[in-house]
DNA sequence: AAATAAGTCAACCGCGTTCCC
DNA sequence: AGGGAACGCGGTTGACTTATT
C-alpha cells in the first residue's frame, strides 16, 4: 500500500540549503503550489525529501515572513502566551504573524527562557502589581491611581478591556455598542493564565475597544477553559476591531486604534 | 592572535495523528 | 478495516558566530 514510490534516501541531500536550492523550491511552489510535499522535490528537481522542503518553505521561503529582531511587544506576547499555553509553539506562532514556530522556539530557548525565570522571581516579590482580585475597571476609571509607564493615552473614548468585552458578550453589559448575546454563559474567573494572556494582548495592541461600557470581572467558579474562551472570543474581537477601523475611513487602521487607546495592564502599578 | 566557551539558529529526528489506498 | 504514507509538531542536534580569556 501507499501513495507514492519510495525514494532512495541515500541520494538525498541534507544540511544547509544552497541559494540555488532555495530558488528552485521557491519558483516551483509559487508556480504550482506545494500540493503533496513528497512530490515537491521530485517535480522541483531537488535532492531533498518532502519533509525538508516543507520545513524550508515554512521557516524561510514562505512570503510574509518577518526577519530580524523580535519587538518588545512580540516578546511580551510570547512570554504571556507561553505562560498560558506552555510549549505550544505552533499555537503561539499563530498569534504572531510573520513568525514561525521554529523561530519562536529558538528565541524562547536562547533569550526569553532565562529572562522569564528571573522576572518571575522578581514578580513574586512585587505585591504592587495589579492583582486579579483588584478591579481593572477601577484602575481605568480612575478610582485607583494609574501610573502610566511612559506614553500618553488619548483618553477621550470609553475604554473596554478585552476581558470586559468578553464578559459583556457573555451578558455582562448591554450598552449601546455592546454585542448581541448569542448565548448566555456563566461569568468567568480571572486566572493567572488569562491575566497573562490579556497582558500580552494589551502589549501587542489587541484589546482595547472603544464604545461599550465597563464591567467587573466575572467568575465561573472553575477557571478551566477560560483561556480557550479568550482565544475564541479574541477572533471575534479582531473582526470587530477591523470593522470599527473601517468606520474611521482613512483615519485609523485597526492596529492604530488599539495602540492609541489601550492601557497595558503591565503599566497599571498601584 | 589563538583558544575556548557561550550563544544562536537552521535543520533533522521521532512521534502522534490524519489521510487515503 | 487495516496498514502505510503524509503531515504537523515539539525536542534536539550541530554548524556557525560572537564573546571572553
Amino acid at each position: 500500500m501507499g501513495r507514492s514510490k519510495a525514494v532512495d534516501k541515500s541520494k538525498q541531500r541534507k544540511g544547509l540549503w544552497s541559494p540555488e536550492e532555495d530558488e528552485r523550491l521557491r519558483n516551483y511552489i509559487l508556480q504550482h503550489g506545494h500540493g503533496c510535499w513528497s512530490s515537491v522535490p521530485i517535480n522541483a528537481g531537488l535532492k531533498r525529501n518532502g519533509k525538508s522542503c516543507r520545513l524550508r518553505w515554512i521557516n524561510y521561503l514562505r512570503p510574509g515572513l518577518k526577519r530580524g529582531m523580535f519587538t518588545p511587544q512580540e516578546e511580551e506576547t510570547i512570554l504571556a502566551l507561553h505562560r498560558a499555553l506552555g510549549n505550544k509553539w505552533s499555537q503561539i506562532a499563530q498569534r504572531l504573524p510573520g513568525r514561525t514556530d521554529n523561530e519562536i522556539k529558538n528565541y524562547w530557548h536562547s533569550c526569553l527562557k532565562k529572562r522569564n525565570s528571573s522576572s518571575r522571581s522578581n514578580a513574586e516579590d512585587k505585591t504592587s502589581i495589579l492583582s486579579p482580585s483588584k478591579s481593572i475597571t477601577a484602575c481605568i476609571s480612575g478610582s485607583e491611581q494609574v501610573v502610566d509607564g511612559g506614553g500618553s493615552h488619548k483618553g477621550s473614548f470609553p475604554k473596554l478591556f478585552f476581558a470586559e468585552w468578553l464578559a459583556a458578550e457573555n451578558g455582562g453589559v448591554h450598552g449601546e455598542n455592546s454585542m448581541a448575546v448569542e448565548e448566555e454563559k456563566e461569568p468567568f474567573l480571572y486566572t493567572n493564565e488569562a491575566f497573562a494572556f490579556l497582558n500580552s494582548k494589551h502589549q501587542s495592541g489587541g484589546y482595547l475597544m472603544q464604545g461599550g461600557g465597563l464591567t467587573e470581572a466575572y467568575d465561573d467558579g472553575e477557571g478551566s477553559g477560560v483561556v480557550e474562551d479568550i482565544f475564541n472570543s479574541q477572533l471575534k474581537l479582531e473582526d470587530q476591531v477591523a470593522e470599527t477601523a473601517s468606520g474611521f475611513g482613512d483615519l485609523f487602521s485597526g492596529e492604530e486604534i488599539c495602540s492609541d487607546f489601550f492601557m497595558p495592564i503591565s503599566q497599571m502599578y498601584i
